[in-house]
RNA sequence: GGCCCCGUCAUCUAGUGGUCGAGGAUGCCAGCCUUUCAAGCUGGUCACGCCGGUUCGAAUCCGGUCGGGGCCGCCA
């Protein structure tokens, strides 16, 4: 028995999309379980929609996501090409095997024409697939096509009765009737395979075993089905797709079982609807720059549609390879949660200590200006002292900055708000007697600054509230912070103490001038 | 319009005839804690779409109905 071959073949427009990277990461999930490879295709046969920088970007998610691939763009392997723009051969040969074989024909309608008649169908109730008028040309009437200057595209001939059933790991038995599927198109005008052809001959002749897509494709299955049957029928000795390849000049096809569907059910927005570009944050890389952990985002991708058992929903990647199967995907639509994501990745930030939280911190604060791009050794101190405050109140990596930025300014700015709210009343005295103490208290630490900070409410009669919110407020710049003993502790004293002195100005007196 | 898929709390789901007066998590609400904001703790709110049938017994099986989604491209 040999190992699971899985791949992932994203076309490369635009970047990877949530729903990619939980079809990228089933596959994966599925390859590393089993022992099985994970193979990457990058399927560019649409050179109009098809740019290098969307596929730079696409890998780079993956990698971010930790999906490593171990046959693929970059790295190679023994079925290569991976970029399907680079395997034209092979489909070339392929569909020319299939025209001679009978299987598939050229029809000469322009995609103008087409649309006009899916339009009347439309209209008059009938079902919108192809015709198949072009199916029983003769050889006088292709050269007259030809001498027309119309240039044919090559369909596939399907059955026209009978249906074919096939086993789905999500969905078991699917059947559809093949009065359904209509000739579908293989090569383009200009000679380009389609998703069809390309995807089907690919998978084949890389030995896919296993083939996790999303449900959307549930209803392409037949044709790829009966396309791969006839590739790989060998009555004669040698499938056409054995000739091909080696027509081609590519590696023969692995020894490997043929491939296995499992359908995943699709991921819908708001709206209940596939979700789409349209529908807001749905690029893996915003949720990279909104300060996901690529560890979370694996483990809530694994929930949306599979499940462990009822109480258990945090895994570490390892463990998702460990427990994941296709097997216990469900079948329901999965709307994505961004509060569920926010509250594991919250969870998940709670768990990295010091040194860790604040190295995934440094390219936030280095992307908002926070830190120079090299922080100097305090710099870096201040940040790690930080870090066992800020880890409690932030769920994304992003919401550290606002917490702790004033802290590595020059100066602070004050809110307006802040300032409207705190600095008023007996806020003056306050900070007045605060910049004595704060001047004078040893030693320079969390517990004598409560001490501190307690007495002076004490002297004057207030709450903690009335004398740490003024406090805070004029060395943090607002009126929500980490907390303050531990936060002034940071900082030093002069700094501190300054920082009351000015903000001195601020305080609005009652009754000032009236 | 045709075909295909799906239907448990607002959301993700557990559940495969009795242990379910339906469990977990997120969200939401309340209380506690409290120097702000959070976090944490405790409690609460919220669901088997509907109608028949099978059965001693159904969220679980069957039929129908309603609802949602997907596909029907010289995109993938």
């Amino acid at each position: 028995m040999t190992a699971p071959r899985l791949r992932f073949p994203p076309a490369p427009s635009g970047w990877l999309h949530v729903g990619g990277a939980r079809t990228a990461l089933y596959n994966w999930l599925a390859a590393r379980g089993s022992g099985g490879a994970f193979v990457l295709r990058i399927e560019d046969t649409d050179a109009e929609r098809s740019d290098a920088e969307a596929m730079r970007g696409m890998l780079d998610s993956l990698r971010w996501l930790g999906l490593h691939w171990d046959e693929g763009p970059d790295v190679g392997g023994p079925h290569g090409p991976y970029l399907q723009s680079e395997r034209r051969p092979l489909h070339d040969a392929v569909v020319r095997r299939l025209l001679e074989a009978g299987r598939a024909y050229e029809a000469f309608e322009t995609a103008e024409e087409l649309e006009a008649d899916r339009q009347r169908a439309q209209e008059e109730g009938r079902p919108p697939g192809y015709s198949g008028a072009h199916r029983d040309l003769t050889e006088e009437q292709r050269a007259a096509y030809r001498a027309e200057g119309r240039e044919a595209v090559v369909r596939a001939r399907t059955p026209d009765e009978g249906s074919i059933a096939f086993e789905d790991v999500v969905r078991g038995t699917v059947e559809v009737g093949w009065d359904q599927v209509s000739d579908f198109v293989l090569a383009r005008a200009d000679g380009s395979p389609t998703y069809y052809l390309a995807n089907t001959v690919d998978d084949l002749a890389q030995g896919i075993t296993l083939i996790a897509r999303g449900e959307d494709l549930l209803n392409a299955t037949p044709r790829q089905l009966l396309l791969a049957d006839w590739l790989l029928d060998d009555t004669g000795g040698h499938s056409l797709l054995d000739e091909a390849l080696a027509e081609a000049g590519l590696a023969a096809r692995p020894d490997v079982a043929r491939p296995t569907y499992a359908h995943l059910p699709i991921i819908v927005g708001e709206d209940r609807k596939k979700l789409g570009k349209r529908h807001g944050s749905v690029a893996v890389d915003e949720f990279r720059e909104q300060g996901y952990l690529p560890e979370v985002m694996c483990n809530f991708l694994a929930l949306l549609g599979w499940s462990y058992d009822d109480r258990t929903e945090r895994f570490t990647v390892p463990e998702l390879v460990e427990r994941f199967s296709l097997e216990r995907v469900g079948r329901n639509p999965a709307l994505f949660d961004t509060d569920k994501l926010r509250a594991l990745n919250g969870d998940r930030i709670k768990e990295l200590d010091d040194a860790e939280l604040a190295d995934r911190l440094v390219p936030f604060l280095v992307g908002q200006g926070v830190l120079p791009d090299e922080p100097t050794d305090a710099q870096r101190a201040l940040l790690e002292g930080f870090v066992p405050l800020v880890r409690e109140r932030m769920q994304t990596l992003a919401e550290a900055v606002p917490l702790i930025a004033w802290a590595f300014a020059e100066d602070v700015a004050l809110d307006e708000r802040s300032v409207a709210k705190h600095l008023k009343g007996r806020a003056g005295e306050v900070l007045d007697r605060a910049a004595e103490v704060l001047a004078t208290v040893e030693p320079w630490d969390a517990e004598a600054l409560l001490a501190a900070l307690d007495g002076l409410g004490e002297e004057l009669g207030l709450g903690r509230g009335k004398v740490m919110q003024p406090v805070r407020v004029a060395v943090t710049g607002s009126h929500v912070s980490p907390p303050l003993p531990e936060t002034l502790a940071l900082l030093d004293r002069e700094v501190v103490v300054a920082r009351v002195r000015s903000a001195r100005a601020h305080v609005v007196e009652p009754d000032a001038g009236a």
